[in-house]
DNA sequence: ACATTTTCTGCAAGCGGTTTCATCTTCCTC
DNA sequence: GAGGAAGATGAAACCGCTTGCAGAAAATGT
């Protein structure tokens, strides 16, 4: 019952005994485990690193001596050795924005599962800091997982010589990526304004050098390619709840039924500033978001916007980089992530009484309503 | 122009050549850089760790060549020797809460000026897990911030003994910590529902264990002692939206003419849901949110919240370990941030037919509207 | 019982830095 | 110009752990 049966021996009140020092100290090292299981500092770090190789008896009792002294082992002096670190770094262009910590949130757990402890950086959406962020980390992580870098292609190729990378939301000749396809998520946010009678809306465009703004247009022209739809582009806006609501007033403007924003945020501003000027939602004009942030369905109406897999997204990021670290010889991959619409309150059919005077038919023309 | 002026001699196929290692290989260790200047690696180490203590000409030299080779020390090894890591964890219970996505990001912000790296880790709302990541991070970090832990008093006493440990949003013996005032917050919402006139309020109180929960009640208590004033509580509810929602039902039922949430989440949940019902706020219901998260204000109608200092908070929490860790001698500290109401439009006073019969009237019995 | 494998375990050499101590220069000072 | 202080550098011993290699122990075959 006591904490160690060897300790009988009467009053042992000297500290100093160098055979045995005692806990009080700095955080037992292997040495310590060691002496007091009787066996070599080798075996101790193989019954950690490779339980297999020692005998089942010595196993039991360094491991409980291990435990007993609350001895762990050091990563930091793993690495040194293995040179593996154990490590994942993330870097976001800023967590102010949630479709950030959800991603971050997937990449987390996904770690954590896999072992890893993850290195958090926010680079402020600055370019050069989001450099010096990853090259600072390069020595202390496997490999990192950058969000919807704000990078150029040659920047970012300059970096893979510094650690692996996964590009999340990003495409780059030689690196892993996970990507989100945005572009199909708008065709279908198109295919769903037409199918309910639009015929003229405005797309409200994010940062111009963002590859998912890129791709949102792409799904834009994609998706009204041959369908009798007007669409007119507003922006480049910051994608932020406020460039929303300055971005409102210029649809209202603009005479269109619908609204497809760049993302939530902008489309949580467009509803305030609708309400704040009177203006029905979806009864006067229809709002349509993009990543499903979780306050979208809190928002009133209850927005419907094209939801990216963000967790989703983080988890694989993470596999594909630990895959990536386990065989580094096996070339990169790219996986592309469905979006889905999800169809709320904010969208329906708009008023008849239009002022551009386009009636609500069907789109369809290979659709013959009547006979042939 | 070219990558290295040296090799200029024509082509220098074999790469096996020891001398100068070509940077195709491993990364530079400190000794690659000390051949290269003709130091020794003590010379180079310094040179990065105590610049004062070499002869300026040496400096450039080797910083020179450090730089060509993009030498960087490691900060694993160095670790090693000095004990420091200078990695910082933060442990928080929910990303998906946007609470802590703004805490981390002071956190983050905070911890690179004073050159820190941070480790970021969820515990799910898992006391075990919390446990448990603490417990892996204290090898990697010199410090850890535990953001609302969801652990008991002796357990975090246990966690102290792996790591040094700041608190934010929790008062413990023996660490330092951040408080956010609630209680005074919730001070100055319970007055201001009274000015305006409400004589019967709700309050949906949050997780049972919570520290910012007790506070919270706390607050609500000495907000309405002496007050011509009635509080219902209910409760214990889960800090989300959904239970916002569910508690709104129960606040209409129970006749009151205003609600303060535990949270923003649950604030919103109720807004939700009495939208849903066609109550209308704050003609019907005055609703009042706690933490002013960015939702908040995007909201119909904008909340009014008590808005908490969440960003500084996570910086400040970062000073502290900081601090803490630079004079290990010196005792702990406490700082508790001010909390600040913004009223919004979701609180008004409450209409005149109300079906509890309570009239406006002015509260403060000291205020003599009508002459002596 | 003895030779051979097969398992375990220990020795010792690093991994990439830091740091103490000693050595060698310089630069003053008298 | 000799003695000494101050400044700059190097040699080497770690820090805590991993791992190749070799010897010891246990298991196996004959």
């Amino acid at each position: 019952m006591s904490t160690d049966p060897k300790r009988s021996a009467p009053a042992p009140a000297d500290t100093t005994d160098t055979s045995t020092r005692a806990e009080g100290d700095s955080p037992p090292s292997i040495r310590d485990v060691a002496r007091r299981a009787n066996v070599s500092v080798a075996t101790v770090s193989r019954a950690f690193a490779e339980p297999g190789l020692v005998r089942h008896e010595t196993l039991q009792r360094v491991l409980a001596i291990a435990d007993e002294l609350r001895y762990r082992p050091s990563r930091a002096a793993r690495s040194l050795t293995t040179g593996k670190t154990g490590n994942i770094g993330v870097v976001v262009p800023d967590l102010g924005n949630p479709f950030f910590p959800a991603i971050l949130k997937g990449a987390q757990a996904r770690a954590r599962e896999a072992d890893y402890a993850v290195f958090l950086a926010d680079s402020e959406e600055n370019p050069r800091l989001e450099i010096e962020l990853v090259r600072a980390m390069a020595k202390q992580v496997d490999g990192v997982v950058l969000c919807s870098s704000r990078l150029k292609e040659p920047q970012l190729q300059q970096l893979r010589r510094d650690t692996t990378l996964v590009l999340l939301n990003r495409r780059v000749r030689g690196a892993s990526g996970v990507l989100l396809d945005s572009a199909g998520g708008m065709r279908q946010a198109v295919e769903h304004l037409v199918a309910i009678g639009h015929r003229r809306i405005a797309f409200l465009s994010g940062p111009a050098q963002s590859w998912s703004n890129r791709e949102r247009r792409r799904g834009l022209r994609a998706g009204s390619r041959g369908r009798q739809l007007e669409t007119l582009e507003f922006g480049p806006f910051a994608p932020t709840f406020e460039a929303g609501q300055h971005a409102a007033d210029l649809t209202v403007a603009a005479d269109v039924t619908a609204v497809i924003a760049y993302n939530d945020l902008m489309a949580l501003g467009v509803l305030s500033r609708l309400a704040d000027r009177g203006i029905q939602v979806p009864g006067e004009m229809s709002v349509v978001g993009f990543d499903n942030i979780p306050m979208a369905g809190m928002a009133t109406p209850h927005l419907t916007t094209v939801a990216l897999p963000l967790e989703l997204s983080g988890r694989v990021a993470i596999e594909l980089l630990v895959e990536q670290l386990a065989h580094p010889g096996s070339g990169t991959h790219e996986q592309m992530l469905d979006a889905q619409l999800i169809v709320r309150a904010s969208t329906a059919p708009p008023r008849n009484d239009l002022r551009s005077g386009l009636r609500p038919v069907n789109a369809e023309p290979s659709e013959p309503t009547t006979a042939a």
